[in-house]
DNA sequence: TTGCTTTACGAAAACGTGGTAGTGTTGAAA
DNA sequence: TTTCAACACTACCACGTTTTCGTAAAGCAA
């Protein structure tokens, strides 16, 4: 009912000025003890708290940072959003959180309704759509107003900023070469559409791993899936033709799709077909049997680059105007976890 | 590199005055056609865009919303928080997320950070500890200050202020019943520890449909678990002993981990024991056999809980002062999906 | 008394915006 | 010529803070 008490209301209340109550809240040595012990008593009878938004603009930081995701019920993403969110808090930073669904207008919108102020950087990844397109003026254009930005596993290079992203190549050879190690010979891969970034990537690392080795690389064994309804078709058509006795999957749905799929064939996991999946989450620890998987680590990528984030936030309050650009990027380990769906 | 253009930047690269500009771009008609063509150009040439800032201090409106939940990597939550952004964003609001981890002490940092004008509402789901304390005082206090809550799920009955909440009892009790139905007789209850309001609803419903239907309410048979860790061993024992031909599990994870230690056990799910899950989450969808659920329908709780905080956040713009106070409790219908893990 | 320092406080600007009220000029009707 | 409206724009205030600068009063030495 009684809206929250302001310097003003204080100062006219005790018949001294806003400055004098300012001062003697910030412990001024300036204000007399007899003043500054009455206003502190006073103020804190009345719960006084500065207003944020006040602080916000005469500071120019309003200690908040936005995230903008192309998803939020996913478990990757709200790993690295609990990460972001953990060391965000102990800098005392609040996050405000957009979710572009994939789709290159939103995102767009999204950023341009935090970019007016609201926050004091940004930690994005981009959504399929603006991966299709390429169009990635949105981004350039809060950077060049000289707003931090951080990108995160779905990144690209066309942007020069801080960057964390795990080695999706070399993560997808480690896999392959466990699958190659383990005897299998005819290896599929499961990947989305190709300008995901993310999934060429991968592509290129289980291409790598295939040739290294003297395997064939064939295209056949390639399967992009669009749309995971449709998926379950396209694998059962490969696995009458007994075309492959292991399966690469660019994520956890792809994976235990498939092993439905193959368990409905009278297939078993793992002794006709070895599965692994990218991305450790919840669907590969609780499905049956369990899928072994890289573990993406979201919460540690979240961590980090909230880190980045901060630190050039609060870089640029010291030395202003002199942006130093050398952006780096940091790239996170990643390791295979083993479970039921390999031998 | 280059600040965003503010309107007196402009104003003193067109030499005129703030106001002129102000109005140029507002289109009021006090402003002659020339000037004011004048300065739109030069505004959209520099992407004029007002500070958010400024306007939430002039406007004591920030347009965002706050969002106090105990996990962020969680279905549930997950679920609730796309529904509010969807309607936020269609109303123009941003949302401003703090995890309280279950904790009471982080659930009361996080209030007073966003409390103290960077938001204009908080819609929130109370933690496991500020639920077992009973200590609501930071809630009550941002009521007191004219700031609207909408809590959601995890409720209590000492606040007073809208609410969005399934029928945890009738829901419980319809699943239970659906078990008594297909022919069971011992059906076993596992469920959290009690002070979580949702916990003790869900165990009076089990408790009803047993009752009602002439079946003996057995405490052997309600399994209460802390820790997800240690259920596996509770309930191999109770498996042991063939207590029960049923379980009706207060969430997914439970269920779950029931299933696959009975199969470890030899025992087939639904053939032996039926299960019935709370919270219809990915893993349900997903493990083997696929889990027959309660629907919770998170999104439909976030798109309400939105709806109303938003609605009484501008409808105190209007009749200022004029706090109208009968609180709605919404009850969002929940229906039980019948998969694999029921006959 | 004069001049100087110290103490204790206040006034005002700044952050960026938007609305209300006001000001001065022009042209036309009386 | 006077009066008044229309026009085109400016001044100013408020939002809540912090901070710089200013200054009145008091104390003290000469």
């Amino acid at each position: 009912m009684k809206r929250k008490i302001t310097l003003k209301q204080i100062a006219k209340e005790l018949d001294v000025s806003i400055s004098t109550v300012s001062k003697s809240l910030r412990n001024s040595l300036e204000i007399g003890e007899e003043t500054r012990l009455k206003v502190q008593a006073f103020a804190k009878f009345y719960n006084y708290k500065p207003n944020n938004i006040a602080l916000s603009l005469k500071n120019r930081k309003t200690k908040s940072i936005g995230i903008i995701i192309p998803e939020i019920v996913h478990y990757f993403f709200s790993t690295v959003i609990n990460g972001i969110e953990q060391v965000a808090n102990e800098y005392g930073y609040s996050v405000v959180i957009c979710v572009s669904d994939d789709s290159f207008d939103k995102e767009v919108l999204n950023m341009e309704m935090l970019a007016n102020g609201s926050i004091d950087g940004f930690i994005m990844s981009l959504s399929k759509e603006t991966q299709y397109k390429g169009d990635f003026h949105h981004i350039t254009e809060v950077i060049n107003q000289g707003m931090p930005v951080v990108m995160f596993d779905r990144v690209t290079n066309d942007i020069l900023c801080d960057k964390v992203i795990i080695d999706d190549k070399s993560a997808a050879y480690e896999a392959v070469q466990s699958l190659i190690d383990s005897g299998r010979k005819k290896i599929a891969l499961v990947t989305t559409v190709d300008y995901v970034s993310v999934g060429k990537l991968r592509t290129d690392g289980y291409e790598k791993a295939l040739l290294d080795n003297g395997l064939p690389f064939n295209e056949d064994l390639i399967i992009k899936i669009e749309d995971v309804d449709t998926c379950e078709i396209t694998i059962s058509e490969l696995l009458h033709a007994r075309a492959f006795d292991a399966v690469f999957a660019v994520n956890e749905l792809f994976a235990v799709t498939i092993i439905k799929t193959a368990n409905k064939m009278g297939l078993k996991v793992p002794e006709d077909i070895a599965v692994i999946a990218f991305t450790d989450g919840i669907i590969s620890k609780y499905s049956t049997p369990t899928i072994t998987t890289v573990s993406q680590s979201g919460e540690k990528m979240g961590n980090k680059a909230a880190k980045m984030l901060i630190e050039r936030i609060e870089a640029e309050e010291d030395d202003d105007e002199e942006h130093n650009e050398n952006y780096i990027t940091e790239v996170i380990e990643t390791h295979l976890i083993k479970r039921e769906s390999t031998d």
